[in-house]
DNA sequence: TCTGGGGTCCTTAACCGT
DNA sequence: TCTGACGGTTAAGGACCC
């Protein structure tokens, strides 16, 4: 009685890069890859074209571009990645009720669950649907790998990539995870790696050969027990779907370290409040204030601080971050700092008087256990609830239209300054910035993105994802008829229209896409 | 120009109460 | 009363994942 191979693991293709392609045509067959583009970014994505240069995720963005210097330099669009995921996942959830997220662009479905697949072949055949499903869906190429289980599952879809399809039979997979590297072990990271590595443990089958004590005793209780299942290709766990946040945070890493204290402060207080609006946007208050400095020379440190009751208000994490950060020396520098909030309850609005009544009694501790118990009844009305109103409108400023924020966290103060009315940046007022990759649409020209900017002026090239690849034009920076715009959808209305297929080479676009002033 | 951002889980140590 | 074992909670750090 073994399992039948009906657990599915999908994974998008190098699914940020996939998706700038598809929306940019001039960008197809190119490399292109998606990170931070400051100096201290990281790839997050790398379109295959550009893997073949030795760039892959989590590389600095400044080596990537040594090793790529003509690659297209995006930042990420996570409120189109998020659409074309749920797109995705509609499709998953097709089949079965039991879809659990990995991220954006992974997920595991119980087929069987769903009444989708009951053996080999059926499995199969849902799987090659389901890409085509996608392909039609989004016009992206999709991996699977199927197996009797979560982990194996895992295994092949990365098997699979590119765009493939691998089942592993029940039975064969001893043998077949033998001979593979323990790194393609969940779990198995560079640290656990080294480590084994050093025990003269290279192999899966080696890790196998092991046994339970022996690994136990090397990488703890928990690992050590967990390595052994895998190494024997077991793995029970159930596909779940719906799983609770258990933490919220917000981090930001600076262009340049950070030693003044005011200022350290001032961004410490500013996590804060972003960290809290994104609680309240998930209906959730937490216990545990988490801050976490990382310093001039990458040591990280994080304090925290667990409160008598959940709280989402922003005054009381904006203080407790604060008291944490006074017993950290900060001096040398900082060069990420960042604010959480773990322990959740989906406490909502309605808590909120008890919860700032409960807090402000805090400091008089006996009393504050009085307040904890008292009932939630007592809802008050939103509006009255002064410091609701206060951070409501806080965090309103925030979410202004894009989430283009989410790419360049560190020149938050600029970036901030779209919305916000404090930018105290007194000069060069009107000064916008165009990171490349941004939506634009212009007055006379229509839908198009930017390809780069500097010096005043900005490049945009005209196209969209229906169409053949356009052609570029260079804008002042303040050219009034370019404006921001919202990302259009990938595969939609087919706007048929003009398909003039001229000549316009779109060729070495992709190298007019390094932002730098540097060209 | 070294090393993002958002998470999860585990381990260890200290501390408290039984 | 002293001591030890044990469990739960909190705090800090680390490994790992995408």
């Amino acid at each position: 009685m073994r399992a039948a191979p009906t657990i599915l693991h999908l994974d998008m293709d190098a699914f940020y890069a996939s998706v700038e392609q598809a929306a940019k045509p001039s960008l197809r067959g190119k490399a292109v890859i998606v990170g931070g583009l400051g100096p201290r970014g990281v790839v997050a994505t790398a379109s295959y074209e550009a893997r073949r240069f030795g760039v892959h995720s989590a590389m600095p963005t400044a080596q990537a571009r040594r090793l790529c210097p003509n690659g297209a330099y995006l930042i990420p669009r996570f409120t189109l990645y998020r659409a074309v995921s749920d797109l995705v996942m509609a499709r998953l959830r097709a089949l079965s009720p039991l879809v659990e997220p990995l991220s954006l662009d992974e997920a595991f479905v119980d087929l069987e669950a769903g009444g989708a697949a009951f053996d080999s072949a059926g499995a199969r055949d849902t799987a090659e649907r389901l890409r085509a499903d996608i392909r039609a869906a989004t016009g992206l190429s999709a991996s699977v790998g199927l197996a009797g289980s979560k982990m194996l599952a895992k295994v092949a879809s990365e098997g699979a990539k590119p765009d493939g399809l691998l089942l592993i039979e029940p039975g064969t997979e001893r043998e077949l995870l033998a001979p593979m590297s323990v790194r393609t072990l969940p779990g198995v990271g560079p640290a656990t790696g080294e480590h084994l590595r050093r025990a003269g443990i290279t192999t899966v089958g080696e890790l196998a050969d092991a046994g339970e004590d022996e690994l136990v005793r090397m990488t703890g209780r928990a690992h050590g027990v967990a390595l052994y299942r895998m190494a024997l290709g077991l793995d029970d766990r159930p596909v779940v779907a719906e799983r609770d946040a258990k933490s919220v945070s917000v981090e930001d890493t600076f262009d340049v370290d950070l030693h003044d204290r005011v200022r350290i402060r001032g961004e410490v207080q500013r996590l804060a409040e972003r960290c809290v609006g994104r609680l309240r946007a998930s209906g959730h208050s937490g216990r545990t204030i988490v801050l976490k400095v990382r310093r001039y020379d990458f040591s990280t440190l994080t304090r925290s601080e667990t409160l008598r009751g959940p709280t989402d208000d922003p005054a009381v994490v904006r203080e407790a971050a604060a008291r944490l950060l006074e017993g950290i020396d900060t001096t040398g520098g900082v060069r990420l700092l960042g604010v959480g909030v773990s322990g959740l309850a989906d406490y909502t609005q309605e808590d909120l008087f008890a919860q700032a009544e409960a807090q402000a009694e805090a400091e008089a501790e006996a009393r504050a256990q009085a307040q904890a118990q008292a009932p939630a009844g007592a809802r008050a009305p939103v509006g009255e609830t002064d410091s609701g109103g206060a951070d409501v409108a806080a965090g309103a400023q925030g979410p202004n239209g894009a989430d283009g924020g989410a790419g360049a966290p560190v020149r938050a103060e600029a970036a901030a300054g779209t919305g916000a009315a404090d930018a105290p940046v007194g000069e060069s007022p009107q000064e916008r910035r165009w990171p490349a990759g941004t939506d634009v649409r212009h007055g006379e020209y229509g839908p198009g993105w930017v390809q780069g900017s500097g010096v005043g002026r900005v490049t945009v090239r005209f196209e969209r994802p229906g169409s053949p690849p356009g052609r570029v034009r260079t804008f002042r920076m303040d050219d009034p008829e370019l404006e921001p715009s919202d990302p259009l959808p990938l595969v939609g209305e087919a706007d048929g229209e003009h398909a003039k297929g001229d000549g316009e080479h779109a060729e070495e676009g992709a190298g007019g896409g390094r932002s730098g002033g540097g060209g």
